[in-house]
DNA sequence: AACGGGAATGAAAATCATTTTCATTTGTGG
DNA sequence: CCACAAATGAAAATGATTTTCATTCCCGTT
């Protein structure tokens, strides 16, 4: 079994803790980092496995990687132009907490975005 | 556009309303149906559309779909075994709102699930 | 019944993330 | 310096999903 290389990691905290590993790749590439997209996804693999990172889906099932415990936050997102407002989530953390409890979920974690239309757009 | 093909549906309903795609269509072959993997994505994805049934992902990524009960709810999702609670989410609603406000977005929708592990697993 | 056009269909190819294979490189202890 | 295990990455394999495109089906009109 390998052990993470500790660049892909160091590369996901600066991609602003939610990253896919195609897009960790491409942020060491165009940061003239050498690596192969295959010791990407083992060092992502094996930091999810010793719990360091957490692993959520995208709609589209990309796999997404963040660091864990990392304070982290939703987005509002233009659905015309994309663009994105990260927003923060009190309202959600309490809500899955309280849901989780009420089915006795443990571990748990989540997901929320939002989408509209910018005043821009 | 194309429409559902009726099958589809009927079949989704008798798979005990959760299930991929490929398995659809399986399911479909085992039963003797001439039906065209293709038509069963393009089915699931217009009965996504029509709001008819609900799309989720398994861990590893396939997308499974299931009829949808009720107008607008989340997910509250078992991570090992699958398991899924529908839950309400008016707190959800209310923050997406006053988000969105707040940074001038209009025509919002959102996405939120919660995903843990069950009280069996 | 024959015709025409648009929708539906599906086989095969394309796409894309992810995993596997395997030969090569690297690092470390002896 | 040597041997050997771990790490690496290029390329091929995998598997779900989407796209392409030619064919078939449906339906209203002549």
């Amino acid at each position: 079994m390998s052990r993470s290389n500790p660049r892909v990691l160091s590369t996901l905290e600066r991609a602003g803790g939610f990253a896919s590993a195609q897009e960790v790749y491409r942020l060491m590439q165009r940061e003239g980092e050498r690596i192969g997209l295959t010791t990407v996804y083992r060092s992502l693999q094996s930091l999810v496995n010793d719990k360091i990172v957490d692993v959520l889906r995208r709609d589209d099932g990309e796999a997404i990687y963040r660091l864990c415990g990392e304070a982290h936050h939703h987005h509002l997102v233009c659905k015309s132009c994309g663009d994105t407002v990260e927003i923060e989530g009190g309202a959600i953390e309490k809500w899955a907490k309280v849901m989780a409890e009420e089915h006795g979920f443990r571990e748990v974690g989540h997901t929320a975005e939002i989408f509209g239309l910018c005043a821009k757009c």
